[in-house]
Formats: structure tokens, sequence, C-alpha cells
DNA sequence: CACAATCTGGATATTTAATAACCAGATTCA
DNA sequence: TGAATCTGGTTATTAAATATCCAGATTGTG
């Protein structure tokens, strides 16, 4: 089981967005290039986030991305979700109700408790996910990271 | 994000395991048949089971697998572990030391403020799938489905 | 206004992982 | 001895992730 690098990259795009600053606005190209990213790529997953409503974009020179809302009202989850999609990690294939020993379909009207036990995990998993937030994230991380990362917009 | 298919087949050979009991040894072919599953493959999942210390397996005619312990004392998360890998679903690539915003390798001993973040969310995961036994799916299963595959093995 | 930089979304190509089948060797039961 | 089974390695097939490319729309700049 293995998340698309796109969320990695997406989590690390919202935060240095974050530190930057939500009424400035920074490239696919000046991104990619920050974290040393294949550009056409790395749009993908910025794209999907801005129908997220994660980011806004623009268009046109001095386009680019920044974020729609501040930091502490943007949750891991949400972007986790934009990137990945909401599928469950476990799907369940209902392989009860095949082969020799299969269950009648009135017996699969109730949900499998293999499958509910492991929607519980991701139930679990996805709460802790909703807690965090970019601002959260942005704390946490160095100083140094969040000044080195301002002055490299700024020297654009 | 997804998990392999494995899981759900091995999860479901474990709860079948567990009604038709510890003494009573099943064949790939046969639990490949009772679920409608190619057995080649299925046998590298209880393969994988056995390395776990999870199943127990025996060569020859009336050769085949057994729950190694009772199932209360089997948890999902080992299932998953046994045939997923211990892996974490989010890997952490370090790019903030790529590109030009690359953080100096000073910066980097601290653990990544992202990766910190997203094993928090798998920690939960993790707990939860591990409060979880067999044996409770076994119980929370219907009891006719429990029925069925003690049929189902004593016919064979 | 024309041009260049950018985003968007679709199409395609490449690479990697999951799924599946196959086989030769070892074990065990009858 | 022979047939059924597990084991683990190899290979083939399929699906998904990663990556590139392009044509169209938008927008700032000279």
């Amino acid at each position: 089981m293995r998340m698309s690098e796109g969320v990695e990259w997406g989590l690390h795009c919202c935060v240095a967005l974050g530190w930057i600053g939500q009424d400035e606005v920074v490239s696919t190209a000046r991104l990619a290039a920050k974290f040393g990213l294949p550009a056409a790529y790395l749009n993908k997953s910025l794209q999907a986030l801005v129908r997220a409503g994660i980011l806004v974009s623009s268009a046109g020179p001095k386009g680019g991305f920044r974020l729609a809302r501040a930091p502490a009202r943007i949750t891991l989850l949400e972007v986790v979700d934009a990137i990945e999609g909401q599928e469950a990690a476990f799907r369940c294939t209902e392989i009860r109700s095949n082969g020799e020993g299969a269950a009648p379909p009135a017996e699969c009207r109730r949900p499998c408790a293999i499958a509910s036990a492991m929607r519980g995990a991701e139930a679990a998993w996805r709460k802790e996910l909703s807690r965090q937030t970019i601002a959260m994230v942005m704390n946490k991380a160095p100083r140094s990271a969040a000044e080195r990362t301002v002055r490299w917009h700024a020297f654009a």
C-alpha cells in the first residue's frame, strides 16, 4: 500500500505557499524548481488542489497558485483526498458471495464484518489527518525553513 | 492509495480457518475454491501468513493450512503487515533537501514536519487495526456464515 | 494590439507495481 | 512408489503511477 508522491508534493507546496503568504502567487515552474520536481507532472497535483478548493490559480504572466484559505483552515485530510481521491484503501470485493462457500444474497445485505473492521481503521486515520492543519505543520517546521522559503520567493 | 487484494483474501481465509477450528487443515486449492480465487496466487498470500507466524502449513496429501494461534490472539494488523509489508503508505522522499529551496543537511537532521504528521495518522490506523482480532470479526459475522463454512469443510 | 508566460485539460508514453501463471524441488500420506 | 501438497523462484500479464506533450484559454507587458 503506497500513497502517490503527489501527496508529499502537494503538502510541501501548501506549506510553502502558507509561509509565502496568501496574497503572493507562485507558478508551477517555480515550485517545481524549489523542490526539484518535474514541472508538468507537479502541475497535475496543483490542478487537483485547485479543483478541491484548496488552492486558487491565476493565468498569464505573474500567474500561479496561492492558498484559497488561511493555512489553519486547510486540513491534511483535504489535501490527501484532493490528490489521492476519496476511495478507501481497502476495497471489499465481496468475495464472500463467490465460489463454493458463497453466502446467499440476503446475508450480504449486511456489511461484511471484515470490511467494517477495515473501514473503522481508515476512519481513525482520516480523523487524525483531519485534526492536523497546514498551519500546524508550518509551526512545527524549523523557523529557518520558513525564512528560507520567504527569501527564496522574494528573490525571484 | 490502494491495499492489495491479498489482504482481503488473507483475512477471509483466517476467519474461515478460525471457524473451522485450529486442528483442521485446509489446502490452498480448497480455500481458493471457497472464495472463487486464483489458487496459485492466493498461495502466495498464505505463504506470507506462514512466514509471519499467523498460519502453520503442512505438506503432502491431507496437507494445508491452519491458524497458528487462537483467533483472539491474531490481530488484523498482523495480517495486514504480513501481506502488505510494514512500510508506511506515505514515503517521505525528503524533497525539502532538493532543488533551489534545499534545506541544509543540518536542518534535515530533525524529521520532516510533514512526514511526522503523516506518520501520526498512520499510527492511529495501525493502533485501530491492532485492537481488532480475527475472533472479533468471527463474532461480528452472521452465525449462518460460520455454520456454512463449517458444513462446507466437513463435506469435503 | 501583439507577444510571451501561464493555467487547463486531454492525449500519450514510460516506468513501476500488482496480479497471475508456471515450474522444479521437498515433504508426506496411502 | 505415486499422487497431493507446500515452497520459492521465475516469468508473463495487466493495471496504475509517473511523466511528457500539446492545443486552447487567460492575462500581464511593451
